[in-house]
DNA sequence: ACCCATACCGACCGACCGGTATGGAGTGCG
DNA sequence: CGCACTCCATACCGGTCGGTCGGTATGGGT
């Protein structure tokens, strides 16, 4: 067989890749782990690199976490923007169709359905600005999509009380933030799914959802 | 002068007090910079206290982390307990004084008014159980003060939807803890106060409270 | 006066931390 | 072919990590 080198063995991984497979690293061991307790050694063995690769793409271990926290919207964007429940024409139909999405992927262990960012910003808020900007821009980002269904819904269906699209978008990331702390801290994803159930009775309220119409948005059954 | 040793040079810590300051150092370093990032070197300089009074108190950081939890029941208790808003008859009028109470020490940075235990679980929920397991008791501990005043409420006014004590007090919990990562984030406590905000609502829509009414329980100005 | 448990001290340990220095293999371009 | 440049590999650095250990100080009991 002649040394056709074209390409590294095929098995190895391919040059070039070692950015992308940090930033995946950094994913899965700080959603298990925490930001802290995950060395620059420890990424590289997960993404099978060496250190000399790291620091060729990062500046420092910082630098990553700011790459990170923009590549985690890079990564859930897609995600729910290919989610079916956008294809409901009713704008209050997509906003409960996010919320029950978020509990049909809210399955594993804590660590699989978890966010990263809003594990790291935990931890970096005082230490270190650059990752807590990044985390709060993906934070506000994922709010911004939902912001605009609940924006048309709130034109579309009066809600009984003032409320703003923006806040009530930020309002349920914050529920589901808090379902992430209490489920890691209970090892279930049961404080995560009661909290979202909690919200959408908040939402239906709201929004002045009639009883029948509202069970048939997937009331979490017993 | 009579050399009356009875005690130390009153300037220097009293003997004894290693564990308790330990214990305070754990709280503050933790809040802010999480626990992974706050060494035994450094609790001991923030508690003033050698490495040697750690080891002897505590057989290793994850022991500590573990008293820590609890002692943060032992702190934030007797502070709510004190509250003001027990002395409302109404259970209901409780409830709300307690998340009125809740918004009113909101104040300063995010590392003066967030919670220890959601902070250390989200980083040891899978490296530490017995860690984990005191925070976990620690937010029950917490949530089960308030589940008395929801389950009293729920007797006194029958709610509009099935809902339950246990998993009132826990969405409470939920989203005060969702409200502390967005805090952080943002460095501000807008995000929890506005939380809070909402969660009024979604509890005066329950419980039916007429709006003249609600209004008195402290609706957030702008 | 003596004993002993408790409280505390601080030097020290091997492992590992984030980060650097240097060198070399592959690639596009003239 | 030669040269510059990107992409990585490896050895190595000073510092810090959690933890150990031999020792001292103190105070109560007898």
């Amino acid at each position: 067989m002649p040394p056709r080198v074209k390409k590294p063995p095929a098995t190895a991984p391919a040059r070039g890749d070692a950015r992308a497979a940090l930033l995946t690293a950094a994913h899965a061991l700080v959603r298990r782990q925490g930001w802290t307790a995950t060395s620059v050694d420890q990424l590289c063995r997960e993404a099978g690199v060496t250190k000399g690769a790291f620091f060729h793409h990062f500046a420092s271990k910082e630098a990553l976490g700011v790459a990170a926290a923009r590549h985690w919207d890079a990564v859930t964007a897609p995600l729910f923007a290919g989610a079916p429940y956008h294809r409901h024409e009713d704008p209050l139909d997509r906003v409960f169709g996010y919320l029950d999405f978020r509990a049909a992927i809210a399955q594993g262990a804590p660590e699989d359905f978890t966010c990263f960012v809003g594990t790291t910003v935990q931890e970096t808020f005082a230490s270190s600005d650059p990752i807590r900007a990044a985390c709060d821009d993906t934070i506000r980002a994922h709010a911004a999509h939902l912001e605009r269904d609940l924006g048309a819904a709130i034109e579309r269906h009066p809600p009984r009380l003032e409320v703003t699209a923006a806040g009530l978008a930020l309002y349920t990331q914050t529920v589901i933030q808090g379902g992430f702390v209490l489920s890691k801290a209970q090892g279930s994803n049961a404080p995560l799914l009661d909290a979202l159930s909690h919200l959408k009775r908040y939402l239906s309220f709201l929004f002045q959802v009639p009883h029948d119409k509202e069970t048939t948005h997937g009331e979490r059954p017993r």
